[in-house]
RNA sequence: GCGUUCGUGGCUCAGUUGGAUAGAGCAACGGCCUUCUAAGCCGUGGGUCGAGCGUUCGAGUCGCUCCGAACGCACCA
């Protein structure tokens, strides 16, 4: 917000100016001038705490050097005035001219309000979700996937440059088993008698694929050597279960730039992967086997590569594939992770270093684990399948929108217990139907207005003829909105645009209960109106940042 | 045993590079609909921030120790 950089000006002016007239220490080694919004509203529409940061740079106390400070601009027009609290806390109070001024700008923006100027950042990557394609996401991916969309959509808001990708891992153990196991299921739905592979999937998904292939191609398969049928089946239930996660996903308001397919690194990119990390000596062999001294990097041991049977594991093609992602250009490469996975961290990050990239460049983000929760008792995960319920599953009983919003109200490290008995309450208790009612409400006064022959036109609101704290409030509450999304997307925290969305709705709430639109002064109404309408476009935006719909009404 | 994350009112959780009297929701209790959706609003009670020590002018936030929970510790992915 250009206050903010006003005020941060103002501070460097003056804090140059006393040290040029002796009256502070000189240095070239200040904190940063942080500006908040404080904790009370008494407290003004800005804060900060430079004077007692510096105070051991100048060596002087902190409120002499907020006095200081104050004295050299508080004459500013802009400003209504300073105050000096506490141990050296420095409180801005805005002339209300400038917050109408900035009301008036965001009203001018429209539906833009809440794009921040892009960074020009060299581009960021998020890779998430990334499950295999051999079964139905289930809520944990659920929550990878709500998190990941969330945070993307964050990071595009706050003006950088983003790629999001779902790396398929097709290559491996987990293929043939798909295969076995889809092959196990058409022969018995054609009538042989079979044993189920011994780690062979479960779940009934894999009957719906066998099915499907049934009825497209009956058992035109049924006569082919065990070997080539196989090869078939496999094929064709990979690409049944990719549609299928793709199809999740979609319905989930998650869509990728890029699907990355882990077979494209075999065996050329993993092999040449390989051949440098041994060149470098950061591979040796060992009992037949080929080993990285992750080690030597933090990691608790050192990690097979290539197996003794010459088959590589699932590290060789990771390394493999954050190779490729650093030689694609990004700045940073952002993985979102189960924290099942934390084990992972430092092999992965032990072999880009040896690779020569700067391992801080990939940041892990590592997800928590959710537990559902039905009439106070947890839901158990199926014993026979091993899965907990599907994504499909979560959405049918609460909806797209529920799912969304409570998978994303905790922060990404902290364990979710999800109450599904409240995600599916249509009342206030639930938090994602409060916000979005706020947003009905906020249309249905547009429609009401409408009769009435109101509408917002091309006359500029005259915003200074609300003085109440009701409107007041309401206006900086949404003033703080383009700090939230800068925070947001510094800490990968979705959370805080949830919150934000419903602390915005309950201020409208607030807002609605104290001041009339309808039937108030011509121009008083007019200026509320236009209020309401950027009221509507910031819940509306931060909705659209979690992938949660704002419907016109309820 | 080692590692990662977490431990904040009865329950679920926020808490902005360490800052001003620790905040919400749910649950409990009491009010508010002849006027723009009561799917709402207003108010009351409830917390030694797991325990201890340390760093600091100042610690829920940083460090160490201990206690507790989840997850992980494969030539599986």
């Amino acid at each position: 917000m250009e206050v903010k950089e006003k005020i941060i000006g103002a501070i460097k002016i003056a804090v140059k100016s006393a040290m040029e007239g002796g009256v502070l220490k000189n240095s070239d080694d200040l904190p940063e001038i942080v500006l908040e919004v404080p904790p009370r509203k008494e407290f003004g529409d800005f804060s900060t705490n430079f004077a007692m940061q510096s105070a051991k740079i100048f060596r002087t106390s902190p409120r002499k050097i907020a006095e200081e400070i104050k004295t050299r601009i508080e004459s500013a027009a802009w400003l209504d005035k300073i105050e000096i609290a506490g141990a050296g806390f420095m409180n801005f109070y805005l002339s209300r001219d400038v917050i109408y001024q900035e009301l008036a700008n965001i009203y001018g923006a429209g539906e833009n309000f809440g794009q921040l100027p892009a960074k020009n950042n060299q581009p960021i990557q998020i890779e998430y979700v990334s499950a295999n394609p051999t079964g139905l996401l289930h809520v944990g991916h659920g929550r990878g996937a709500a998190a990941g969309s969330a945070i993307v959509n964050i990071l595009r808001a706050a003006g950088y440059d983003v790629e999001s990708e779902f790396y398929i891992n097709d290559a491996g153990n987990q293929m043939e088993n798909l295969a076995k196991s889809v092959n196990a299921r058409y022969l018995e739905l054609l009538g042989k008698n079979v044993d189920f592979p011994e780690n062979g999937y479960h779940g009934a998904d894999i009957i719906d694929t066998a099915k499907k292939i049934i009825e497209r191609d009956g058992d035109k398969y049924l006569g082919l050597p065990e070997e080539e049928r196989l090869k078939i089946l496999e094929d064709l239930a990979y690409a049944d279960k990719l549609a299928e996660l793709k199809k999740d996903l979609s319905e989930f308001q998650v869509e990728f730039d890029s699907w990355f397919s882990e077979r494209t690194l075999h065996p050329d990119k993993v092999n040449a992967a390989i051949k440098i990390l041994r060149d470098k000596g950061a591979i040796y062999e060992k009992d037949g086997a080929l080993w990285l001294n992750s080690t030597k990097h933090g990691d608790e041991k050192d990690r097979v590569v290539v197996r003794e049977n010459g088959v590589p594991t699932y590290l060789a093609a990771d390394i493999a594939y954050h190779k490729n992602k650093f030689e694609r250009g990004f700045g940073t490469l952002i993985n979102l992770w189960g924290a099942d996975h934390h084990g992972y961290i430092a092999r992965v990050k032990a072999a880009m270093t040896e690779l020569g990239f700067n391992a801080d460049n990939l940041k892990i983000l590592l997800l928590q684990m959710v537990s559902l929760y039905r009439g106070g008792e947890l839901v158990k995960m199926s014993k026979r399948t091993g899965e907990s319920i599907t994504l499909r599953e979560l959405m049918e009983e609460v909806g797209t929108d529920a799912a969304r919003y409570f998978f994303l109200m905790r922060s990404i490290d902290s364990q979710l217990d999800f109450d599904l008995d409240l995600a599916k309450k249509q009342s206030s208790e639930n938090p994602v139907y409060y916000i979005q009612y706020a947003h009905a409400r906020i249309c249905s006064i547009f429609r009401q207005a409408a009769e009435v022959g109101l509408s917002l036109g091309n006359n500029p609101p005259q915003f200074e003829l609300m003085t109440t704290d009701a409107e007041l409030d309401l206006v900086s509450k949404i003033l703080e909105y383009p700090d939230e999304i800068e925070k947001a997307a510094a800490e990968f925290a979705p959370q805080r645009i949830a919150r934000y969305a419903y602390d915005l709705a309950a201020q409208f709430h607030s807002f609605y209960r104290d001041c009339r639109i309808l039937g108030v002064g011509r121009e008083l109404a007019h200026a509320r109106l236009a209020l309401v309408r950027v009221t509507g476009h910031t819940i509306k935006h931060s909705l659209g940042l979690l992938g949660v719909s704002a419907p016109q009404s309820m």
